[in-house]
DNA sequence: TCAGCTGGAGAACGCTGTTCATCAAGATAT
DNA sequence: ATATCTTGATGAACAGCGTTCTCCAGCTGA
């Protein structure tokens, strides 16, 4: 790049033999570089990513980690926002709706929920992106329809079912935005610089967000005060059911007859820790 | 020094007088303007949100609202980051938690509710800022604190508590995201430019997707199909309302006593329009 | 051998957020 | 009344962004 051949005025440093242009390789080798394809740019998308995070998601960055020029990106993506659509489309692949079954509503439930969250905890920002992509595309059309399924033939009635998918999209979407949210404030407040510790880890952050909330004037803040433990807390997976447990039992009590509330899976899910439900307060 | 004065060289077309320079006014009236000031700033800031979006949401236009340089800006604000958090900031204004009653207590999350998306509403691309924004800021831990007590005055669980909140917000967030992202995909496709019809209003957008997703193949989306006309809706207090109602149920599930389960506000809140809840589906 | 095509190169455009040295005008001190 | 300091805005500049344009090396088929 900035290779300045063929422009003979002022070539102040003149770079190793800038006449006799040819290009770098290409003809050496059989296969110099496979060919640039959509594919290949959205996996280097995804490089650039998970290294410089959304606001560094930059095209010139994507060209470089392909060892190309920019402009040749535009020769199969029409624009970045095509792009970061193609990233999006990524997250539903390799997963397929299971058939529902009214048994099992809840637990199919929480299976789509968890592989949602892991799959947007797979690339960094991922949910940012997720966020601003919500309405129906194409791609994602087989598994609305999947969710409203699992939800009809639980025997939700039908204005229930309508809008249940769209909340545990949204509940998933912004569960994992907010603690990437954590993480990286967690990193911009010199996580990583601190020289001891706990490897800069997100563990260090929480403590210290729960200190300032214990730090708050107990006249204020006590809710605050008394729930920080509960409300950040190192790992969120619990979080994360608990609150995906909330919106399942409203679902539920919209079933016609009180059946799947006395099911398995109400509780805590996979890892049943002890602390019973209805516990001191008030 | 850099004023072309004095830079003899290549003034390709001279400015009216470009020496002898004076400010253009300043000294002529008393208040020729009014201080440049944080506030202003911000004031500046939501009527270029308002009529460019947040991709349209430039320092530069800011400044020129403001009829000042972009420079003059930067005394008074350090970054553009800083400029759009004190616009979320402003979301708070205004609203003062009420003390908790435990016999209303999902009244008060309602209202609370309402008012989040009524102000969110106020400004274009609102929920994009808010959703950016989430963890604590010190601005809005007094919501945080009125919210976890309208809970926990209810008699939720602790672990609950800490999470209600949360929910609540992501879900008030989530859903005018959503209305947003509908409302921009309608007005880039074209709505505005359709000479007659509905005034380019959501109204046609909301027909398109009905039809578009009642030409979807049968045997591929029955589900689809079917629940069209209650996903998409012309207005979106309704859906609205009943996923807040589906996280209610769901948190007054984990009451120790059954008490306002058969409260007023269970089913439909304020509008009680026809249409039973449990219905056909199946 | 030669035309045509194709995929990538490189420079350029207009825009962005941010910084810098500069300077008019009011406030203050002598 | 004069000289100094402070305030607050200026305009030019910088690096980087998405995007577009022209151009050419090298492969293809006749």
């Amino acid at each position: 790049m900035t290779d300045a051949a063929a422009d003979p005025d002022t070539p102040p440093v003149p770079p190793p033999s800038p006449w006799n242009r040819t290009r770098p390789a290409r003809t050496s080798g059989a296969a110099a570089r496979p060919a640039l394809t959509r594919d290949r740019i959205v996996d280097a998308a995804f490089t650039v990513l998970d290294r410089e995070g959304y606001d560094g998601l930059t095209m010139r960055r994507v060209a470089s980690v392909l060892q190309v020029t920019v402009s040749a990106l535009y020769a199969h993506v029409s624009s970045k926002d095509e792009l970061v659509e193609l990233m999006y489309t990524r997250l539903f692949d390799g997963f397929t709706m299971p058939a529902p079954d009214p048994e099992r509503w809840q637990e199919q439930v929480r299976e789509y929920a968890h592989f949602g969250r892991r799959r947007l905890r797979e690339h960094r920002d991922m949910a940012r992106i997720s966020m601003a992509h919500a309405p129906f595309t194409a791609e994602l059309l087989p598994h609305v329809e999947g969710v409203l399924a699992i939800f009809r033939a639980a025997g939700l009635p039908d204005r229930i079912a309508a809008e249940a998918g769209d909340i545990i999209c949204t509940y998933i979407d912004g569960f994992v935005l907010e603690e990437s949210l954590w993480q990286d404030r967690m990193t911009a407040h010199g996580g990583d610089g601190s020289a001891g510790g706990a490897s800069g880890d997100g563990r260090d952050m929480a403590e210290r967000m729960r200190n300032y909330l214990a730090s708050l004037p107990a006249e204020d803040f006590p809710h605050l005060r008394s729930l920080a433990g509960l409300m950040i807390t190192d790992s969120s997976d619990e979080r994360f059911d608990i609150g995906l447990e909330i919106i399942l039992r409203g679902l539920a009590s919209y079933l016609p007859d009180e059946r799947s509330k006395g099911g398995k899976g109400i509780k805590g899910g996979e890892n049943g820790r002890g602390e019973d439900d209805r516990n001191d307060t008030a």
